[in-house]
DNA sequence: GCGTCGATCTAC
DNA sequence: TAGATCGACGCG
């Protein structure tokens, strides 16, 4: 299992965990310009550069969802880097996070936007990703992962989208944008 | 149990 | 700029 995960991680070349297991500030950036790769239960494959997530880190920050402390939404948020972290808003949208850092340190990255979707929302509808994957690991047999590009990208920061009732945290710019592909 | 509101998007 | 639409959360 263990071995299958590995020859498989190589065939794709796919990001190991580990990848994802520092500050969420450190690898929010790191994501640009690399591969979400959806595989759907037909087979087919999406694959496209992420080009703009924003992270969310710790208790403190009071537009994390894990300001409200752990819950039973929010406790994927402790586990350790590279599980998938899925919830639903609006009453009609999944939003995509990745977890990073270490266990009991709740961060994530939410992934707002490849090159072929803009937009958290209607990211999530185009790669069929749902609440299923909430809890699970990046990882081609799970039909989701990320693949890694050499290619350096030139980003730009600004502020969260939609998190003004944050209080000072608001005007972190945690949101980081890839250039040259807008 | 009930009211509030949200890491969004679309149409008017 | 409002409406869709529902689960998480806080309060009691």
């Amino acid at each position: 299992m263990a071995t299958e995960r590995r020859q498989n991680s190589l065939l794709s070349n796919a990001l190991p965990l580990d990848f994802f297991q520092d500050d969420v500030l450190r690898v929010a950036p790191l994501l640009l310009g690399k591969y979400l790769v959806r595989k759907l239960s037909n087979g087919a494959i999406k694959r496209s550069k992420i080009i703009e997530v924003e992270a969310y880190r710790g208790e403190e920050d009071l537009a994390c969802h894990a300001s409200k402390g752990k819950t039973k939404r929010t406790e994927v948020m402790y586990w350790q880097g590279g599980h998938i972290y899925v919830y639903f808003i609006y009453g009609m949208y999944y939003m995509l996070n990745i977890v990073t850092g270490k266990e009991h340190c709740p961060q994530a990255i939410l992934i707002r936007s490849t090159e072929e979707v803009k937009g958290p929302g209607r990211l999530t509808k185009f790669y069929e990703i749902d609440k299923t994957f909430n809890g699970k690991v990046l990882s081609p047999e799970n039909g989701l992962w990320i693949e890694n590009n050499l290619e350096k990208v030139e980003y730009y920061t600004t502020p969260r989208i939609g998190v003004e009732y944050a209080k000072e945290w608001k005007l972190k710019p945690w949101r980081y944008v890839a250039k040259n592909y807008w």
